[in-house]
DNA sequence: GATGAATGAGGATTCATTCAT
DNA sequence: TATGAATGAATCCTCATTCAT
């Protein structure tokens, strides 16, 4: 009998590189990430109400056994899901932290589709279910919360350098940033006809505008 | 083990309404807005995915051949729910339009839960699984459009006095300020405790700071 | 009530294996074979519009997960056991068909009874039911082709050697005497009073009169 | 409370006419004829098992509750619609009855097809169910009966003229004749596409050959 | 370590029937 | 006379979970 497999995979998950350190096979860490992709797939294309253990496991291409050998039960399956999404976000938003250019950021996080397509609806269904399930909630808090902090900090900075406005907190942009962010990602799988490239481009310009310093204001255009 | 279909049923079913086999009166439309309710709150209070035509039937207290009576289907009475929601939020945005507080409206906006607590929840579980119900997200994206053009001519309007930024145009500023309140009613379930009195004053201010022209600007406070 | 989910079942399922939980020995075809059975049993005994999962569930000594566990959907499980009557029925043919006795034929084409006493109501429940289920008239077709075509080769080699009246071609004659084995096994099972060992051997004499040369009839009784 | 409906129409109600005789308005038995029409044709068209009285109600234009006032029950229904083909069918029988040509005869008999396209898909799912409905089988063995003496009288004064073989008793071929009729109607609704019309006729002089004298015998021509 | 057979509750839906109006 | 609201059992099917192998 293995052992007992709640222990929560705290790694990055999430790129769909399959990870192999130590001993090559029977990797257990390997297994878990292809189902969390699998499952994160079916979430995606059928949705969380209709999302089973048995339809993640054929889309893994394995038995029903198999998933719930490797997760004790769905709570837990879909707990690692929404971890393995987060570290994705987190990575994408690592990248090119060099050069701290608000636009860009707010890009990444605003439309966070780039390299993954499957991305805002699998956040958009875990968001909803969140609520009702609290070991679940309580990821989305933990990491929502450092989310927000990055964004705040950031926004300081920014303010500090004179490139955000300062009539607003940073922590008050953050969370209405990340609301829009949170807002598009509901809407983006349920109109995408609606977000076009250049309508994408006018939100992203409008919102860059909406937290410039006053006068460095700019007209943008509509879509 | 089923009670003895001959004896009719006579206990009361909650609202005071006796209830009894044969032919009631035929008040259609109540006996509908009625199950509407106890559907809103069964997806309220369990989530979507949880959310079964039994326990819709117990919270009506009736049978669940009522409910299939009275909705053809799972989709319809799910179709009708958000309707339903939509009809009341029209009804809330109404409300007091004569004179148009661009602080007012967007209070109501983005805050619609003054009077209907289960507001939130229901609209989170329906947006999110709207993109799986085709029938229901045709609801959604027409109920949506027309919120979208109300907000823009208000904030148009808002330009023309000079009370809202005009170097944004009013339409992409409408859907800045729809993906926000989207973003809430997503959050707002999720995490309550976030929400205190004092919080939404300070988000409601920022909101407001951030589509006032830049001459307007005032200092807001963060929580 | 139902019982506690988790305490195993150890009770006798009627055919003296005792159902477990768990990985018992896999032989799928087995119990395919058993519950295609049970199905028959209750098609025979209840009529295709009675017949249910549950029953033949119930039936087999087993729960109705395991019977859709087994087979996909209804359609699949009654389409298996079409199939499974038709080998049947080919393999009866098949017996003694060292030599080609047009009789011995006649009397187990017409009345195909004799180790199954089962086989005339399920052929006429399926019968019935094919034209409102296209996978499952399929078969039927495809079988009864091959019937009619040994039928008829049959005949021919009757025909050959002069056993076979010949003023009526062979595939003809296959079509008749197919009609009537239809017809009777749908009478048989409502009127089974009326087939008496004399009844049927006179039906069979009469039959075997029908088709055989001019030259070579002669008189038969009636009941 | 209207008087106990279960009196079983015993007039011709199955050529489709509406039958009013004295008062003309409110006329039971022409609702009556209305319901059995559209509860044929829903048997005809969906097959017994997906036959419902919702259904029926439905395809006649009215209310479940006019089809459970008519009729006590469903087996009522269903008896009442297997007595009034079997009206319709005694009908089309005693049609040109004056001049017995047993060649014509045979074709209604044999193909009863020509005025009412449901009638073979309606006797079908009729007979199948008899078994399981006792007082239907009672109907169906009625009128069988009657059936099988009109055609053994027939045949009788045939073999009394000379026009029929005489080496097998009436009542027999009068059996098999009536299988073959049997068979037919079953296998018709399955596999139209193998009736062609010029296939039809080669069936029906091949039946006409089998039970002439056998010097009468003449070749027929397969299709 | 991993499988897959089996479970039994619960899902949506259909149904024949009842009966107050 | 005729309606249609309401019932509750039964339909097929899906599900998460268990566990002997």
């Amino acid at each position: 009998m293995p052992e007992n497999p709640t222990r929560p995979v705290s790694g990055d998950s999430g790129t769909g590189a399959v990870v192999r350190r130590g001993r090559p096979v029977g990797d257990r860490e390997a297994k878990r990430a292809e189902l969390l992709k699998a499952a994160a797939s079916v979430i995606a294309q059928e949705g969380y109400a209709q999302t089973s253990l048995r339809k993640v496991a054929q889309r893994a291409g394995c038995t029903t056994g198999a998933v719930t050998y490797y997760f004790a039960n769905k709570e837990e399956l879909v707990t690692a899901v929404a971890e393995s999404r987060f570290d994705s976000f987190d990575a994408m938003l690592a990248t090119g932290r060099t050069r701290p250019d608000i636009r860009a950021i707010l890009e990444r996080w605003l439309f966070r589709t780039a390299d993954d397509p499957e991305f805002w609806p699998v956040m958009s269904q875990l968001l909803a279910h969140a609520r009702y399930e609290p070991a679940f909630a309580a990821v989305i808090e933990r990491r929502y919360a450092r989310h927000r902090d990055v964004l705040a900090s950031l926004l300081a900075t920014g303010q500090a350098q004179g490139s955000v406005r300062d009539d607003i907190p940073a922590d008050l942009l953050a969370d209405q940033l990340g609301a829009i962010g949170d807002g598009w990602t509901m809407m983006f799988p349920i109109e995408p006809g609606r977000f076009t490239a250049s309508r994408v481009q006018a939100l992203l310009d409008a919102a860059v505008t909406l937290i410039a310093p006053p006068s460095g204001a700019h007209r943008t255009s509509g879509s």
